[in-house]
DNA sequence: GTGGATGACTCAGAAAGCTGGTT
DNA sequence: AAACCAGCTTTCTGAGTCATCCA
């Protein structure tokens, strides 16, 4: 790699207006003075050292796939032996009916004869329709809400937490120094004051900018109006500089969210003790989401099932006052599992019109919905569908987890929009709840889901200006640090041995945080799962193997295991072990004198905006950057892409990034097994063939004549499995004849010609399969002779085989590589990573400089939310 | 200055949906 | 050539992080 500068687009700190002087990164400078790798970043040492063998070997030499695997763990250090199989530790759920498309399938199959009707109705019209033709939703809503929270009856629409803020009746007032005004008016003159001031604020600094293409310059200023469509240029926002980002927008407008179609009703009885039992409709919606759920994980949790069956029987006890029903085991969801089955089924099966009518009216929802105007620029939003009711599906062991999300009306969303811009109208005879024109924020409307109270925003998507600008704000962070991450090492290194404890902890935790890019570890709650991060990690968490091993055992975030067994600086070792002493025990903090908040103080005195999470940015990137130095400067595009996919996968086993085993990955993996075995058995009876024609063969490759010969040669093969092979090729074979010979005589019944007889078919299938048939029968292979893979008649025969086994060994070697990525890759998730913490400069910048294409690597919606990346990357 | 509550945003894996190659 | 399916992409929403406010 002697081209320094071009590798380093990802990690050095500049603007992006000088990156074509990217100064030498500082780390490779400080490598001099100090002492053996000290100058490779943590994480990327403890990489190599994990999974030294195969990324770092020199050699060329295809790895040799499935051998290395298993059994020569034992002789690796520690510490270079993968992670023992991450198992989640929580259940996978399969894959699960949702309430929201089975209704809407419901919807559809009911409204089929009459859906002629309104076809005139231009589609965006059909679409506003649905809040206004919704029958139920005009009436004030019936529904009660969260059954779990049994005492919210009588006022449940406002969340608790709120609900002494927003009972006041002025018509305006200032929230947290935020201004609102309430449903209806849509300004006020305190607002208006407001606004106006930081407006102009915000104007002076972008109008700085000057390098605003022409699309903002064509409507005037203050227009909050969302007709314009502007095509044409774009807006490149990283050209601007950026002074003031606590100001997120000077105009707003939006058309408000889009809300889930109503409960449609099926009428189905829920059996109990064997009787059919009627349910009041609200009682059947909540059951409906369980019985959909019925074959999944979820339905088998008992904390699941407890939660659901509360709030079943609540919401029973309320609407169907005398219900016979209080025993979950004599209830008997399978009625209604099979109507959503076959509901599902219908939908499968739609005609490929109404598919894509189906589609066209998702995105003419889209067209209204998914897209706001953010200082006169058309950008679309991440979520703009209100969540529809269900079960709320907690991950791990989350105490919730099954407890009934009440459906979100209108009266629960607050609005956030431009002080300018029409209010979106809440579907007719709602209100909002709330309309706010807060322009620090980015979200465009907002509720608090009943389950846990959290809250819920609608907000730009990740293409949006917006969000780019924060992107490119945290990867710059990242960027910072690397300048002055050998100081703040040197730093905590040196505090390791500080006298206090407290500063003791911070080194140390900073120290795995760095080196194993763990989460900072806030603290949680009793009603939430137990899952930790760093600096909640407990007594248990955390075991010692002399001399200098730690073994991490935990639930991360999403209850994701972590393990990981690491040897560790010596200092760090005996704190971990002082941290660990006696009183302490089981269920302590092992960090007890340390929390985020403290740790984050600390980091931002050594560099400003330094926070925990950035060492996961940075190390990420750093990884990722490092690990595409391997990259074979003179393979082809696809040897070039594995190193690539290599290298990311390398950030995501730091990052601990992982995912379910699909369910058929193991018939899968098998299939590609059997392809192998079947391409050897086709080579070798091809090399005995040769054989026979050219002893000399036979002495060059003996491999191809053994059953020994590991996997370059026949392993593997065994008579069982070729007989077997044989047969299935043989049926198949036999098949395809007879399907041949049907096809023919129809074609000929067609052309009203005579069709050929029983004899003809007989004598097609003599001549290919009966032989072989008959020899099989008996146990017995057909002869090598039988089996001419290549017809005399062209050429040298010898040749053609000869030629025709290197083309078979190609296609094995390219088999076992693919066998071996996909088992790399089983419990891997490559996504996060590349979406949250690879700088994309750096894929960018590797990708020009091995001339593969972006498309390789970047999806069309990470180009996207990249361009900026792009642009920048291409000066 | 500490510690808890609040609020807004990023990050996360599962599931749904799509696509393109195979049979 | 329709049906299938595996892998990839997008959507969905739950689960974190962290700044800020306030007593």
């Amino acid at each position: 790699m002697s081209s320094s500068d071009s590798d380093d687009p990802g990690l050095t700190t500049i603007t992006v207006k000088q990156l074509q002087t990217v100064p030498r990164p500082r780390f490779t400078q400080a490598s001099d003075s100090d002492s053996d790798d000290e100058d490779q970043p943590l994480a990327q040492k403890i990489l190599q050292k994990r999974k030294a063998a195969p990324i770092l070997a020199p050699a060329k030499q295809p790895p040799s796939a499935l051998a290395s695997d298993s059994d020569s763990e034992d002789d690796k250090p520690l510490a270079q032996r993968s992670r023992p199989q991450p198992s989640k530790a929580v259940p996978k759920p399969l894959p699960a009916r949702r309430a929201s498309t089975t209704a809407a399938v419901a919807a559809i199959v009911a409204a089929t004869s009459d859906s002629d009707s309104d076809d005139d109705v231009p589609l965006a019209q059909k679409v506003k329709a649905p809040p206004t033709k919704r029958p139920a939703q005009a009436t004030a809503p019936k529904r009660k809400p969260a059954a779990h929270n049994d005492s919210s009856d009588s006022d449940s629409d406002v969340p608790l937490a709120k609900k002494v803020k927003s009972n006041s009746n002025t018509p305006a007032k200032k929230e947290n120094g935020r201004v609102v005004s309430t449903p209806g008016k849509s300004t006020t003159t305190t607002s208006k004051a407001k606004i106006t001031a930081s407006t102009s604020k915000a104007t002076a600094t972008k109008t700085n900018g000057k390098v605003k293409v022409k699309a903002e310059s064509k409507k005037s200023p203050g227009s909050d109006e969302m007709d314009e469509e502007e095509e044409g240029e774009e807006y490149k926002w990283w050209l601007e500089q950026n002074a003031n980002d606590t100001i997120k927008w000077t105009t707003l407008a939006h058309n408000g969210v889009y809300f889930p179609p109503e409960y449609v009703p099926h009428k189905i009885p829920l059996v109990y003790d064997n009787k059919e039992i009627a349910l009041h409709p609200e009682a059947e919606e909540i059951a409906s989401y369980y019985a959909q759920m019925l074959e999944t994980d979820h339905a088998k949790n008992p904390t699941f099932v407890r939660n659901f069956f509360k709030d079943f029987r609540a919401i029973l006890n309320r609407v169907q006052p005398g219900h016979p029903i209080t025993d979950f085991d004599k209830c008997n969801f399978t009625r209604m599992y099979d109507h959503f089955e076959k509901l599902r089924e219908i939908k499968r099966n739609m005609s490929k019109e109404d598919k894509q009518k189906l589609k066209d009216e998702k995105d003419a929802i889209k067209s209204i919905y998914g897209f706001a105007t953010l200082d006169g620029r058309k950008e679309n939003l991440g979520n703009y569908n209100i969540e529809p009711p269900g079960l709320f599906r907690g991950r791990g062991d989350h105490p919730r987890t099954g407890c009934y999300k009440r459906r979100v009306r209108p009266e629960d969303i607050t609005i956030n929009i431009g002080p300018k811009a029409k209010v979106p109208p809440p579907p007719p005879g709602h209100r909002w709840k709330n309309v706010i024109h807060d322009n620090k924020v980015g979200w465009l409307a907002m509720w608090r889901e009943n389950v846990n109270d959290q809250f819920k925003y609608v907000q730009f998507g990740a293409t949006s200006s917006l969000k780019g600008q924060s992107d490119l704000k945290k990867f710059e962070k990242a960027r910072n640090l690397k300048g002055c991450v050998d100081t703040i090492r040197r730093d905590y290194m040196a505090e390791l041995r500080d006298k206090s404890m407290a500063i003791r902890q911070r080194a140390t935790a900073l120290y795995l945080i760095d080196k194993l890019a763990l989460r900072a570890g806030n603290e949680k709650g009793e009603d939430e799962a137990d899952t930790v991060g760093c600096c909640s990690l407990r007594y248990e968490h955390v075991t010692l193997q002399p001399p200098n091993i730690l073994v991490f055992d935990f639930l991360g975030k999403d209850s994701v295991r972590y393990y990981n067994a690491v040897p560790v600086d010596d200092q760090v070792f005996k704190n971990i072990r002082i941290f660990k002493k006696p009183p302490k025990t089981e269920g302590e903090e092992l960090f007890d004198r340390l929390t985020t908040t403290g740790l984050n103080n600390h980091l931002k005195s050594l560099m400003p905006g330094l926070s925990a999470k950035v060492f996961r940015t940075y190390n990420a990137s750093h990884t990722l950057q490092e690990e595409l130095k391997n990259t074979p400067a003179n393979g082809t595009i696809q040897e070039k892409i594995l190193a690539y996919n290599r290298a990311n996968r390398r950030v995501a086993e730091l990052c601990n990034h992982q995912r379910a085993v699909g369910k058929a990955f193991g018939t899968q993996m098998e299939k590609l097994q059997d392809r192998i075995r079947a391409l050897k058995y086709q080579r070798q009876r091809m090399a005995l063939q040769l054989a026979a024609l050219d002893p000399k063969y036979k002495r060059k490759h003996p491999a191809f004549y053994t059953t020994e010969g590991g996997e370059e040669g026949e392993a593997n093969l065994s008579p069982e499995w070729n007989l077997a092979h044989e047969r299935d090729l043989t049926a198949k074979e036999r098949v395809r004849i007879e399907a041949k010979f049907e096809k023919d005589n129809a074609e000929r019944k067609a052309r009203k010609e005579k069709p050929l007889g029983k004899a003809d078919l007989q004598a097609k299938l003599n001549e290919a399969v009966t032989r072989k048939e008959k020899l099989l029968a008996k146990d017995k292979l057909p002869s090598v002779k039988e089996f001419p893979p290549l017809s005399e008649r062209s050429g040298n025969l010898t040749e053609r085989l000869a030629s025709g086994i290197d083309k078979i060994t190609d296609r094995i070697k390219n088999t076992l590589l693919q066998i071996e990525d996909k088992d790399e890759n089983k419990t891997i998730a490559l996504g996060t990573s590349k979406l949250n913490y690879n700088d994309p400069r750096i894929t960018i910048a590797w990708s020009k400089k091995h001339g593969v294409p972006i498309e390789k690597s970047f999806t069309r919606t990470l180009r996207d939310k990249f361009k900026w990346a792009m642009d920048v990357v291409a000066k």
